[in-house]
DNA sequence: CGATGAATTGACTTTTACGTAAATCAGGTG
DNA sequence: CACCTGATTTACGTAAAAGTCAATTCATCG
């Protein structure tokens, strides 16, 4: 495992802009260490860079996804925090709930259209 | 099941405005029938409606919902376009499978959090 | 040493998905 | 009829999430 990737290397592993890396170092979802003015990024800020990617591809807000990345953070050491982060972290599971119910539900009625194409390719004597 | 709805019922129902309502029919998303100048929401309407906001939801643009929406409808008369349809069907299902991945890891690494503080708790020496 | 190519910062622009305000209209009610 | 309520249209505004462009800096290679 590497120490650092420059900041093009991860553009390019991830598809994404410098500009894109950037934006999310200035709303504070990520903070790889300089060398000079140089960003270096490190397998943990990789790791966060792939979180956020997830989180935006489910249509999650940048401050969702921030408050989804404060949870993965090392567990705070007060025990009402903890408790509230607890109560957090179950609040994200239910809205992911939501997700994966709209998701079955959308691939349940794709099933069907295709049902229904492949049936009236049936009927118009196309052998399947 | 009610023949019409009026604009404000369904905006009480879906939480949403009549803004977004107009919206999504500029964009052609849905087409309510009218009465003078008035619209009337049939339950085809109702339902469209329903699986707009679920996209939505997932994180889909207007475009895609559109291209998911026109996948719901009636399948078209012509074979080319049929296979067509199929194949189009199959590349939604491919994004919905991503988004799968993309949730189910979510909810793996929300677990780990929340295993991280409730054994913190525990060294704390708090009963679960 | 000079140029070349990557990286940075800052400012401005764009796109998407609505919000909001103003003016108008239709239809029921006292 | 005057009035109110709810709906419509038109137009402009805006926040979020980047894209784009320009000016600079910096390291390093030949």
């Amino acid at each position: 495992m590497r120490e650092y990737y420059t900041i093009t290397e991860l553009t390019r592993e991830f598809g994404i802009s410098t500009r894109t890396l950037r934006f999310y170092e200035d709303e504070g979802l990520i903070n790889p260490v300089r060398r000079g003015r140089t960003r270096l990024y490190r397998p943990s800020d990789r790791h966060l860079v792939r979180q956020i990617l997830r989180g935006r591809r489910l249509g999650f807000s940048i401050s969702e996804i921030r408050e989804i990345i404060q949870v993965y953070k090392a567990p705070p050491g007060e025990v009402g925090q903890l408790h509230l982060m607890i109560q957090k972290i179950e609040e994200k599971r239910q809205h992911l709930r939501q997700k994966r119910r709209d998701l079955e539900d959308t691939l349940q009625e794709l099933d069907q259209a295709e049902e229904a194409c492949v049936e009236r390719l049936a009927e118009l004597g196309v052998k399947t």
